[in-house]
DNA sequence: CGCCATTACGCCTATCGTAATCATA
DNA sequence: TATGATTACGATAGGCGTAATGGCG
C-alpha cells in the first residue's frame, strides 16, 4: 500500500471529487481515479460512492479516512523530524502568468532549483486567475492590482506609476496557513 | 512511499539484519535490501548502519523506527477495522416498500440486528422510488420489475408466474459500478 | 573459506499522462 | 451541453527473483 494512495484518498474525500483533488495534488485525474481503485481493491472495500458529479464517503470510507489522515500526517512529521534542516527541501508549487512567467520568472526558478537539489519546483504558467487554495498552489506570481482577499501578498517587483496612481497594491496574496509543506 | 517499505525497515531493525528479515517477510534478500535503499533515498537519510555482519540503527533510524512502527500498526488496525472479517459491523441503511417492508422485511432485519450487535440498521419504509445514491442508502428492497440502471440487483424472493410471463427480472439494483463492496 | 549484504541481469508488470468514452445535472 | 469520472493506450520506469560480486570474521 502506497502512502500517496492514502494521501490521494484523503484529498478526494476532503475535496469532494476526483477532479478538484487532482488539481490540488498536481497529478492527472486518471491517476487519482486509479489510486482510489487500487486502494479499494487492496482493502476489498468501497471507500467512496462515486456519482458522475463527485464522490461521497461510504461508512467504511469515513472510518478509514480517519486512519489514513493520521497516517499521512504521521509520515509527514516523521520526514520532517528525521531530515536535518538548513537546506531547502520538498515540493514547491508556484503559478505565474503566461505572459510573464516563462520569460522573467523561469530563469530565477531554474537557478533556485540548481542551488537546492532537494527542492522540487512545480511551476504552472497560465493567464487564468488560479485559485491557490483549491488548486493546491503554495504561491503565485501576479502582475497588477489584486482584489482584496485573505491571502498574503508580498511585492517583489517595482510599482509603476500607472499602478500606483490607481490605488495602493493589496498586501494579500499567497497561501494561508500551511506555507511550506515538509 | 510504500507501507511495505516501512514494514520491511522495522522488520530489519528488529531482526538485526537483512537475511533474517527476508525470511520473516517471505521475500528475497535483494528486495529487502532494495527497499531499504529506496526508503533511505526518499528520506535522504541513512537509517541503518550496515556492516557485512548485520545492520544496526543509526540515530535517525531509531527515531524513524518509532514512526514507522506506529504507522504500520495503524494501517493494520485500519485494515482490520474496515474489513468486516466475519462479524458484521457498521451502519446499514436500507429502504423498502411501505406495502411490503413492515410486514415481511422488518422481522428479518430485527433478527439480523439481534445476531450482529455491532450492526446498526437504519430502515426506511416508503413507496416512493428512492434514489439510492443521492439519499445515501446502501441498498433497497424492490418488488416487481426494475428499470434498467447501473445498480446491482439480486433476487431474494420467488418469481411469480405473472412476473415471469412479462419478462425476466432485471439484475440491476443496489450500488453503482464497483459491483461488490466489502 | 563462509556468511552476509549488495548489485547486475532479464522478465514482466505497473505507472503515468493523454485522449477517448460515458454518464449526469 | 458542460462537467466530472472512468478507461483504453503506448511509452517508460520499476518490481521481482536468481545469480554473480564484494567485504569482513
Amino acid at each position: 500500500m502506497d502512502i500517496e494512495d492514502l494521501r490521494t484518498f484523503v484529498e478526494v474525500a476532503d475535496a469532494g471529487g476526483v477532479t478538484p483533488a487532482s488539481r490540488r495534488l498536481g497529478i492527472s485525474k486518471s491517476m487519482v481515479s486509479r489510486r482510489l481503485v487500487r486502494l479499494e481493491a487492496e482493502l476489498s472495500v468501497q471507500l467512496l460512492a462515486r456519482t458522475t458529479r463527485g464522490a461521497a464517503l461510504t461508512e467504511a470510507g469515513a472510518t478509514f479516512r480517519e486512519y489514513a489522515a493520521r497516517v499521512v500526517s504521521e509520515i509527514d512529521v516523521a520526514r520532517e523530524t528525521v531530515l536535518p534542516a538548513g537546506e531547502l527541501r520538498g515540493r514547491l508549487r508556484v503559478a505565474a502568468p503566461l505572459s510573464f512567467g516563462p520569460t522573467h520568472f523561469a530563469p530565477v526558478l531554474a537557478d533556485m532549483a540548481a542551488r537546492h537539489p532537494e527542492l522540487h519546483i512545480h511551476s504552472c504558467y497560465t493567464d487564468r486567475f488560479v485559485d491557490l487554495i483549491s488548486e493546491g498552489y503554495d504561491c503565485a506570481i501576479r502582475v497588477g492590482m489584486l482584489p482584496d482577499s485573505n491571502l498574503i501578498a508580498r511585492r517583489i517587483g517595482p510599482l509603476t506609476e500607472d499602478m500606483w496612481r490607481r490605488r495602493p497594491i493589496s498586501r494579500n496574496m499567497g497561501h494561508p496557513k500551511r506555507p511550506k509543506s515538509s
